[in-house]
DNA sequence: GTTAGCAGTCGAGGCTTGTGAGTGCTAACA
DNA sequence: TGTTAGCACTCACAAGCCTCGACTGCTAAC
């Protein structure tokens, strides 16, 4: 069923109203700040509709509307009026990863601290490790007599190093051909197959730095195994709601965001084909108080993915808000990388 | 005033008890537990004197006991059995550091976990960013054509790594010559000489790649003027201990203990010549609620700072354990770093 | 379809009371 | 002088009760 357009209306004002005071809406507030034209009693019937319709609620008997999950999802959907961020605001996300970094690590903690800032939720940053993702190159970098810097750099031109040993009296010869024979091993390989690299089988062709070899392997399994970095930032953020006012519903956020494999599970987009991922009242979710929402999106160039971000919050999130910053953090984002 | 053999056993037994139950000690419960030959009156008498003489506190008239900050001060310095951690707990600590890299993030990440974990408590690590540091060399090592990773070696032989980017056209040989140029000016001096480089003056001598030279030079001075890494772990555990079981103390500890300036401040150590500090009630700070201890660790190995480590609590807070933790992940992480 | 009026509902906050744990004091004893 | 039993006293905490006020639902009239 269709709704009127003044149910329409009257649910937004609703929503709106709930999301910025976090008190259940009453009918007179409504004739009060937007539908002056008409009588709270008029408005207390469309409520009344709306309840049974599935779009409200009410948490007791003589108290206003609070939304339901089904209007939320409505409201992201057709009522919501996007909101254009200030110029104050785009400034402040350009400047945040200006001069930076590639490396995926540092990268990760601007955005996600950029996206905690405007947005005033806890935000969270995953690192793609997609296995269908290709690795370009590996370099074999030696800066002291027994240790070299490893290089992974895949497609999305993102970078991650990690610290090896040399064996003793090694030569820089020795570690150059080792490096092109690793390169020639897994360059244009995905991480899914690098994962199942058979390493007996590639001893026997490269015997004379096994241990250098074997080493070199591992950090590179061990890279993609690990799933991808977790950057976690506005923590703090999680207290200034009200709906997170007892210790309980804190902790057990808490116990989800410092765990790096249900904080996975739960940014995980559900294979749907959309850039921006919503999920409202996280039903399901046992671990998470059941009135959180998780506003993820995830960034790609040329199909290959940067990287996840979103925020977690109440069900009652500035949706709007959320959403323009995610896309403009996006857009930078995205630009900045297909400069490379 | 000294303190008869009788008085110290009860305080330590209050002690004892609170730090374990979180619940005010009762005269009667002391008699039963550990002073069974003598009765709840006597043992009244001696906590009332305990009281008097500013060791102990009473909530409210007819409440059993709790210590005071005093009475903790004391605690450690003289009443406290230290305790040994069991062999699994050894082992837990050895693994932690297993095949490590030299990474400075990545080991302070490691111990600020292994010490949360043993400790249940929320723990904290700074990379020491001492002025009087020395940088030993620095690398710069071209991985492609437009970038370089910039490498710093310091005396305490940890690592950081940043990217640079290089101009079109500089051949490997002028980015030898730049590094050997930089080398010249910066390996020996200490953090705080190279924080005062006249970069007018040396750019006079070195004129050909003057991007890249100020780059290199703003890199350092920025790893150098950011004041290391913190690095936090286990900040849900923070939710486990009865005292700040409201949202307003958990609010204040979560605030500073996601503020880097604020943590580091907190964590200075008074310049007293011990390896170990502990703070106690921290009083003075006045963001953290009044019930709090901090107690930290320095590193260093041949008198070079390796971090500060540290966990933050409740006042009631099980010292021995915690500085046992600490002792033995100083141990071993002296003892890695020095093998260098 | 809209409105005013009125009775009914329910949560929040304040007040009262009962209960029990624990102390301080006193007087007696070794 | 140190120790003990006995008893009155104190106080936090929880349960029960009451009042207040914010809303709603319903009804009858427009």
């Amino acid at each position: 069923m269709e709704l009127s357009e003044r149910k329409k209306k009257i649910l937004q004002y609703v929503i709106d109203d709930y999301i910025q005071t976090a008190v259940p809406v009453s009918s007179k507030s409504i004739t009060e700040k937007h539908l002056t034209t008409v009588s709270s009693a008029t408005v207390r019937s469309e409520l009344s509709t709306l309840e049974e319709l599935g779009y409200l609620l009410q948490p007791h008997t003589s108290s206003g509307r609070v939304p339901s999950n089904e209007a939320y999802k409505l409201y992201v959907n057709e009522l919501m009026v996007k909101e254009k961020l200030s110029e104050r605001e785009l400034e402040y996300i350009e400047e945040a990863f200006l001069n930076r970094s590639k490396n995926i690590d540092v990268i990760l903690k601007s955005a996600a601290k950029v996206i905690s800032e405007l947005t005033q939720y806890t935000s969270v940053a995953l690192s793609a490790r997609d296995s269908e993702e290709v690795v370009r190159t590996v370099k074999i970098l030696r800066f002291r007599e027994n240790e070299a810097l490893l290089i992974i750099v895949t497609d999305n031109k993102l970078l991650k190093d990690s610290i090896i040993t040399l064996p003793d009296g090694m030569t820089d010869d020795a570690v150059e051909e080792l490096n092109e024979l690793i390169n020639e091993l897994i360059s244009g390989k995905t991480f899914g197959e690098v994962g199942k690299i058979d390493l007996d089988k590639s001893l026997r062709e490269f015997t004379e730095y096994k241990e250098v070899f074997i080493s070199v392997i591992r950090a590179l399994k061990e890279y993609i195994s690990t799933g991808g970095e977790v950057v976690l930032e506005g923590e703090d953020k999680m207290f200034s709601h009200p709906e997170y006012s007892d210790i309980e519903s804190v902790k057990s956020l808490m116990s989800v965001v410092t765990s790096k494999d249900k904080l996975v599970e739960l940014m995980s987009d559900d294979g749907k084909d959309i850039q921006i991922n919503i999920k409202i009242g996280t039903e399901g979710y046992d671990d998470l108080p059941s009135d959180c929402s998780v506003v993820t999106a995830t960034y790609s160039t040329n199909g290959v993915k940067i990287g996840t971000y979103g925020v977690i919050g109440p069900t009652r999130m500035d949706y709007k808000k959320v959403i323009s910053v995610l896309e403009n953090v996006g857009k930078i984002l995205e630009s900045i990388v297909s400069k490379w």
